[in-house]
Order: C-alpha cells, then sequence, then structure tokens
RNA sequence: GCUGAUGUAGCUCAGAGGCAGAGCAGCGGUUUUGUAAACCGCAGGUCGUGGGUUCAAUUCCCACCAUCAGCUCCA
C-alpha cells in the first residue's frame, strides 16, 4: 500500500494537514497518483535548494518545479557548480530528510511576503511576487523559506531514495534576454528499487540512441571537417532511406500526388516576393555568379513556380505536387542534434493547391496517409497537435477571418472524423495559417515534429496562385503544406531508436548472412546466396569459428543468419537463426524463401 | 546563440610537463572450426585546430572549432 502524501478534495489537492469540510469528498494522494508524483518531487526540489542554500548562502532562488520525469530548480550563483558539487549537495539533502522537518504552509499577505524575501535578499521571488495576486503561500522546513502554491508532502522524511541527475544552464523565465541561471535536475522516489527501474531506463535509453547506433551499425555521419548538421548516408543508412523513398513514392502515386525534381537553389528575388528574405534568418543567400541566390530552405516556391507557369482550370484542382526536396537551414549551434536536428535535410514534401469544396477531403487524405505511414513503420504512439491562431491577435496573421474559420474547423473536422486524440494548442499557429503537428518519439520520450500539414494563406496571395472556375474568372486557391514523414533524416533518426537498430526484414540494411561452418561448406554457400539472389545478403565464408560469425551477425542486428556446413550441403537445407529468437532449426532452401516472402509480404 | 562539460588509433577508453597505451576492428600467418568472441604477429596517432608559457607542451594558459547535457529558437 503507498503511502499518503497529500489530499484532494473536490478536485484540488492539499496538504495532509488540511482539514477539509464535513460535505467535502476527499480523496487520498499516493505516488501512485501522477499528482502524487509532481508533489513528491516537487517537495524534492524544495529539499534540494534548502540543501544548495546551506552550502551556498549567497545563492539566488529562482524555481524549482517537478517536470515529466523528476523535479529541478534554477539558482542564480556567480560561483558554477561542479559535477563534484552535485554529490556534497546530495550528502546535505540526505541529511535534512534525516532531519525529517516538516513542511509547513502559511497563509501570508502579498505586501508582507514582498517584505519577507527582499529581507532575504531573493530577488527572483519579489519578482515572481509582484505578478501575484494576493493568496499567498509560502512553506517553511527548517529555517528554509519558498515562496510556494503547494502542496507538499509533510515532512521531508518522507522522501524515500533520490538522485541529482545533470547540471544545465536555463534562462531565467526561458528569456534568451535574461540571466542564465544554474539548473539542478534529480529524481526521487519511495523506494530504491523504483529509483533503480528509473535509472536503468536512462541507462537503456542510451543504448537506443540513433547517434550510437548509427556509428555501430554504420548508417550515416556528420563529418566535423564537411560541417555541423551536414549527414553522409552509407550504403546500410541509404538503403534504408532509399526503402522508405521507394514506398514513399508508391503510396503517393497511387494518391493522386505528381512527383517532381527541382533546383537546390533560385534567384533570391523569389524569396522576396514571398516575404522569407528579410526575416527568415536560417536563410542562406549565396553570390552565384553575378547574382544573389538563396539556397531553399523550402520546396514550396518552386512548386508555386510550376503551378502558376500554366493557366489552371478547376477541372484541374487538386494538384498535388510531390517532392523529396532538400532543403538547408542555419539553425543555431546548440540545437543541432544527431540525425533529428540538422541543417541540411531532405523534407518529404507535397503542396495541395485546390478549391474549398474539396479542402476536407484532401486533409483527411493527408492524415490518413500520416497515419498509414507511422504505422506501417511501426509506430503507434504519437501525438497530434492542433495548433490555431490566436484570436486575440488576428492581426499579426496573414488570411482572413474566414479563411482561418474555414481552415481551423475543416483540420479539427479532420481529427475528429478519424476518432484521434489531440491537443488544440491557442496561439500556436504560425502567421500564415493553422496547422496538424504529428510527433514522432525518441528513446528518452522526447517528440520531434514528423508529420505536418499546414495551410498557407500568405504565398498564393504573393505569387498570385489562382485557377480559373466555371465562371470563368480567376479564383485564389487553397494551398496546403505537408510531410507525412517529416524529414528524411529526423524519420530515420527516430526511426532507429524506434527499432533499437533491428529493423524488420524489409527495411533491414542486411536481410540475411549466410555463414560457412569450414571452407568446404563455401560453395555451398555461394550456391545458396545465388538462389536467394533477390534478397540483401552478406556471405560470412572466412575461415573464423561460426560462434564468432554468429556473434558478428547478432551485433549487426541482422534479421536471418544461414549457417551452413556438411549436414546442409548434403541435405541441400540451412540452418537458419533469426534475430532475437536464435536457432530456429534446419529448413529447406524454398522453405526459408516461402518464410521469408510471408515476413516481406506484411512488411515486417 | 547562451551556460556547463568533453575532445587521445576506425570504435570504446586509459594515461601523463621529458620516446604515446590497452581491448576490439584492420592486415599477415597459423587454425578448418556446428550455433554469441580460436591463436601468434604486424600495422595504425601532428593526443580537435591555432597561438602562448617552458630547455621541453599531447599535458599548463588563451582563442577558435566540434561534440555532449540543458536553455532558447524552430518561417
Amino acid at each position: 500500500m503507498e503511502e499518503k502524501i497529500a489530499i484532494m478534495v473536490n478536485g484540488r489537492l492539499y496538504d495532509l494537514s488540511y482539514v477539509p469540510g464535513d460535505d467535502a469528498g476527499v480523496k487520498s494522494i499516493t505516488f501512485a497518483d501522477a499528482e502524487g508524483k509532481q508533489i513528491y518531487w516537487h517537495s524534492t526540489a524544495h529539499i534540494l535548494a534548502q540543501a544548495v542554500m546551506e552550502l551556498f548562502p549567497d545563492v539566488k532562488l529562482a524555481i524549482g518545479p517537478a517536470i515529466e520525469n523528476g523535479f529541478y530548480y534554477d539558482f542564480d550563483s556567480s560561483y558554477h557548480f561542479t559535477p563534484e558539487d552535485l554529490g556534497k549537495i546530495e550528502n546535505k539533502m540526505q541529511e535534512i530528510i534525516n532531519r525529517d522537518t516538516f513542511f509547513v504552509r502559511k497563509a501570508i499577505k502579498k505586501d508582507k511576503a514582498i517584505k519577507l524575501f527582499t529581507e532575504l535578499n531573493q530577488p527572483y521571488k519579489v519578482e515572481l511576487l509582484n505578478e501575484l495576486e494576493d493568496n499567498i503561500s509560502i512553506y517553511e522546513q527548517d529555517n528554509f523559506v519558498d515562496l510556494c502554491i503547494g502542496p507538499h508532502i509533510p515532512s521531508t522524511g518522507r522522501i524515500g531514495v533520490f538522485k541529482l541527475l545533470k547540471l544545465a544552464g536555463a534562462y531565467w523565465r526561458g528569456d534568451e534576454n535574461k540571466p542564465m541561471l544554474q539548473r539542478i535536475y534529480g529524481v526521487s522516489f519511495p523506494t530504491q528499487t523504483e529509483l533503480d527501474t528509473e535509472l536503468k531506463r536512462l541507462e537503456e535509453a542510451k543504448e537506443r540512441d540513433h547517434r550510437k547506433l548509427g556509428k555501430e551499425l554504420d548508417l550515416f555521419s556528420i563529418f566535423e571537417d564537411a560541417g555541423p548538421g551536414l549527414v553522409s548516408w552509407y550504403p546500410n543508412g541509404a538503403i534504408i532511406r532509399e526503402i522508405i523513398e521507394n514506398f514513399w513514392k508508391q503510396e503517393h502515386r497511387k494518391r493522386g500526388y505528381q512527383l517532381v525534381y527541382t533546383p537546390h537553389i533560385a534567384k533570391a528575388h523569389l524569396w522576396k516576393i514571398s516575404g522569407h528574405f528579410d526575416y527568415y534568418e536560417q536563410m542562406t543567400v549565396l553570390k552565384f555568379g553575378e547574382d544573389d541566390y538563396v539556397l531553399k530552405p523550402m520546396n514550396c516556391i518552386y512548386h508555386i513556380l510550376m503551378y502558376t507557369s500554366h493557366t489552371r482550370s478547376y477541372k484541374e484542382l487538386p494538384i498535388k505536387y510531390a517532392e523529396l526536396g532538400t532543403v538547408y537551414r542555419y539553425e543555431r549551434s546548440g540545437v543541432l542534434y544527431g540525425l533529428t536536428r540538422v541543417r541540411g535535410f531532405t523534407q518529404d514534401d507535397a503542396h495541395i493547391f485546390c478549391h474549398q469544396t474539396q479542402v476536407l477531403d484532401e486533409v483527411l487524405g493527408v492524415l490518413d496517409l500520416a497515419i498509414q505511414m507511422l504505422k506501417t513503420f511501426g509506430f503507434s504512439e504519437f501525438k497530434i497537435n492542433l495548433s490555431v491562431r490566436d484570436s486575440n491577435a488576428k492581426s499579426k496573421y496573414a488570411g482572413s477571418d474566414e479563411q482561418w474559420e474555414l481552415a481551423e474547423s475543416v483540420l479539427a473536422q479532420a481529427i475528429e472524423t478519424r476518432n484521434l486524440q489531440y491537443k488544440r494548442v491557442e496561439g500556436e499557429a504560425v502567421f500564415y495559417g493553422p496547422k496538424i503537428d504529428i510527433e514522432l518519439l525518441d528513446a528518452l520520450g522526447r517528440g520531434w515534429q514528423g508529420p505536418t500539414i499546414q495551410f498557407d494563406f500568405n504565398l498564393p496571395q504573393r505569387f498570385n496562385v489562382q485557377y480559373i472556375d466555371k465562371d470563368n474568372k480567376p479564383h485564389p486557391v487553397i494551398m496546403i503544406h505537408r510531410t507525412v514523414l517529416g524529414s528524411m533524416e529526423r524519420f530515420v533518426g527516430c526511426l532507429t531508436e524506434h527499432y533499437k537498430g533491428a529493423f524488420p526484414v524489409w527495411i533491414a540494411p542486411v536481410q540475411i548472412v549466410i555463414a560457412s561452418i569450414t571452407e568446404k561448406a563455401v560453395g555451398y554457400a555461394k550456391s545458396v546466396s545465388n538462389e536467394l539472389q533477390k534478397y540483401r545478403i552478406k556471405l560470412s565464408i572466412d575461415n573464423e569459428p561460426i560462434g564468432a560469425k554468429i556473434r558478428e551477425t547478432s551485433l549487426n542486428k541482422v534479421p536471418y543468419m544461414l549457417i551452413v556446413g556438411q549436414k546442409e550441403m548434403e541435405m541441400r537445407t540451412v540452418s537458419v537463426r533469426e534475430r532475437g529468437k536464435g536457432n530456429i532449426g534446419v529448413l529447406k532452401i524454398e522453405e526459408f524463401i516461402e518464410l521469408l516472402d510471408k515476413k516481406l509480404e506484411t512488411l515486417s
């Protein structure tokens, strides 16, 4: 039975010491509850802050909330904490926990609170207070006081085990113009076992990190000499990408997309028309001969040129241009991350030009395709966000009210028609239109934007993108940008983490290793490989012990291994090892082909 | 871009103001092997780059580059 750490009364959380009224519906909160974890972690953050204050009395406290997997506290200090300090702070925290002092809540008037924190020389707390309504509570344990809405666990001794995990910088209030603070992250749990499980989870996440696997499996490299954020795909990575791309092309053709190719650069004036030139700082302008050119940060301009190069009839719509288009964006140095955040990447891009009556079908089509893509590649969990405009700041958006209302309602309607869970985020839309984003999750559960469906009310207007309707007059077209994977780089990065590098047979760079036991079987191994030519095969016919060959094949995460020796040679069979299963017995070659083809048919 | 940490062989990592180290991978031999690592040998390095201090710097100092953990950004 979990220990009670707080209570919930009519949906509101309170300290255990709170005495509810008679008629109140009271629910106990324990660590097992999401709210319980948050309270537990938040209380640990207070203990962290107290420990830091005891060790470094000059430190200024910022904020210390619970987060998804633990807690942090931000400190301002001229002294820079070192990783060794974390150990000292942990010891101090343990002392505080051993003292088992109470968390004491006090309601206090705002002016008194301001006076208190001014006297304590805690300017960040004073700044926060100035913005609060006059219902202030503070929490005290020992001599430590913190501004806090609570609730908290009853006393410091209720914390079982904890660990400080990392040290990092963070801006005060997340604003890069404000001071850089020092943030200490940690986790805590009632029992050692739970902490160990969490630490093990973090360790395992490292094992599926695509940057590590990319190296081990020879998928890709980002050469320091060539430039940060620029990806080179080795043959193994290139095969994975090629398979995804082929599948992508096939699925797009089926759905009425027309595949196109466009150049990597274009004259700068196009980006002056689009409006990017003046304020898109990720764009790179280069001299190409005499003229200024832009290294394209997106593909849409070219697709618009293709569209507008002919007079378009309503009968032609929708026109859907799709392109695996490589774009370059100057991402700030600190944000680059393996394959998931790069400076040159290939979007699986398409632009849909249609009229109003087609919009819902088109959005549904894209949504279905995106979900189908994700499921095909094994992603079953993803987050869908619908970003709409801030209705209090309509002037900062391109497009008319009617356009926005139509687009937002169509996007919401599409998601709801498919019964998908989503989050509506007010004010998160880009200025040119509302959008649906789907996040892929990496090994650590961090979301990366993959598929996206975005309306654009800006470019069609600026480039005069129109069609001739039945009335023989030009009408503005509706333009939708969309990707169903995101980018090849990011998608393969997430895919690698998703499968821990053990790609399904249809994607695996090497599908089968054929290994001879002795030199006598080499000829037979080669003849087996001839019969299996349509698969991606690697021969392993050196004079190495079979154990070594098995080990190497396993480490390379190859789905199937065929071992052949004297017995197999005589019987025209192969001894089959399956990844994760080991030896699955001896099969005739035709039987193995049948087994494999069945797997491939179902894309598994 | 900001804060902090890191950068030694293809990979994983040790080391130290005075000739640069290991394991794995690679190469050459030996071995002819039955389901996760045979044995012997060889080769491999401007110790991220550029300055400075020093008799001497890969080691100490400075700058830059890159990577990592976050923050911020993500038209």
